[in-house]
DNA sequence: GCATACTGCATTGCATGCAAACATCCATGC
DNA sequence: GCATGGATGTTTGCATGCAATGCAGTATGC
């Protein structure tokens, strides 16, 4: 046990290198739908098609495993799949904890952050004319971003984008119909006004019912 | 893209071999205190004093940085330290989940299940006089485990199991005042009741202020 | 005496080899 | 025709080697 100078400042939790490479390669490819759920895995093929040895392909399984979106299977590893009942805990759980991120944020939020949250939600709707369905992702993204922040604790933000959970809304945001859009933007309406009003209860119930919203949407796309 | 039988049923996220058991032996050293924060790690070492190679050390770095016990730190990995501040993070998330499982908890527990819950609250009073302190531990495992089983929902579950705080816990337990574990016995006792009348508002809130009790306590064993 | 450059060493990053485990397929028996 | 057992091939689990990186300690210049 060597003396060890202090590391009090957050530290990345992995460094860059080919293995995190791999990583996100991998990650960024199950998220979007290019590699299926209950698709097989296979390190070395993985390993040939992306120029690199079983080694850095081994180590992606395992972060990939710890995000849930492997899971072992037999002998190797599985693309997960959720279920209706799965696709319910998962919303649940991100009821949970973006509810109680915006209930922080109505209690800790700068007033300056609540207005830039304000000033994302108002330039949003002032572009709504063009009604490109990429941009509501980016606005929704960026919408909720600014409420995690505001919320002020760093572990919250990590498990809430750590669930990996978005990719659900990225593969059916092409599919909202207007008056979704349209209920959407109203949620977050209300959600501001509750923030503003530095109401952590209400902002909590409202941040949580849009989470159910989002769940119904869902859950209706995949029957 | 081979077709691939389907694999509905939950799957263990890693299967048993010799890289989860080092794994497992370094996450208890490291919850118990036995690896100190920002000690340092270092695979060869590691790999002779648990005689395997460095593969399955490695391996298990990288799944205890994806529980956020071990960070990375200029070449190697080192043990986090978790601040005042941070530890109030962990404990805001445990209220955030915990406490939304206590809420579904009263929503959906079959009566049985709350009876059961019942029965080890009680079993516990009567054996209080014991007054061991590892029984303690083990009871408030226990009465946790149960509550969160009835909330019926695996991924929640997992969640709060991988935070890994429990181990503040475990360093606590035995420094606790009598007064202290009559405080929590009782909020037990509050939650149980809460529990029962099958009110989900109240019982997340009972389970909240439960956590953010157990954060001062720690709060003023650190200080 | 302090800063800066250099050199050696500890430690990781990645590749690869080998053996064991497991699935698959086919043959055989009932 | 169905089940059971065995052989074969694929894929992982783990060990190990080599190169590269960055740290520490020392020397050198100012």
């Amino acid at each position: 046990m060597p003396p060890l100078r202090r590391t009090n400042q957050r530290v990345a939790e992995a460094p860059s290198n080919r293995t995190t490479e791999v990583y996100e390669q991998l990650r960024q490819a199950i998220v979007e739908g290019s590699i299926r759920p209950n698709e097989r895995l296979i390190e070395s093929d993985l390993a040939e098609r992306l120029d690199v040895s079983r080694t850095p392909v081994r180590e992606s399984m395992l972060r990939l495993a710890g995000d849930g979106l492997i899971v072992s299977y037999r002998r190797g590893w599985v693309v997960r799949e959720h279920s209706a009942e799965e696709i319910r805990e998962v919303f649940e759980v991100r009821a949970a904890l973006e509810g109680f991120a915006a209930g922080l944020a109505a209690q800790r939020a700068p007033d300056a952050a609540l207005k830039a949250l304000e000033a994302i939600h108002q330039s949003y709707i002032d572009s709504i004319q063009g009604s490109s369905r990429g941009h509501l992702v980016a606005h929704n993204d960026a919408f909720h971003e600014a409420i995690i922040a505001a919320a002020r604790n760093q572990l919250l933000a990590e498990q809430i984008h750590r669930n990996g959970q978005y990719y659900f809304i990225h593969r059916i945001a092409g599919f909202l119909s207007d008056e979704e859009v349209h209920t959407s933007i109203e949620g977050h309406e209300e959600l501001v006004r509750a923030l503003t009003a530095r109401d952590p209860v209400l902002s909590e119930q409202v941040a949580r019912d849009r989470v159910f919203d989002g769940l119904e949407k869902v859950l209706n796309r995949i029957r």
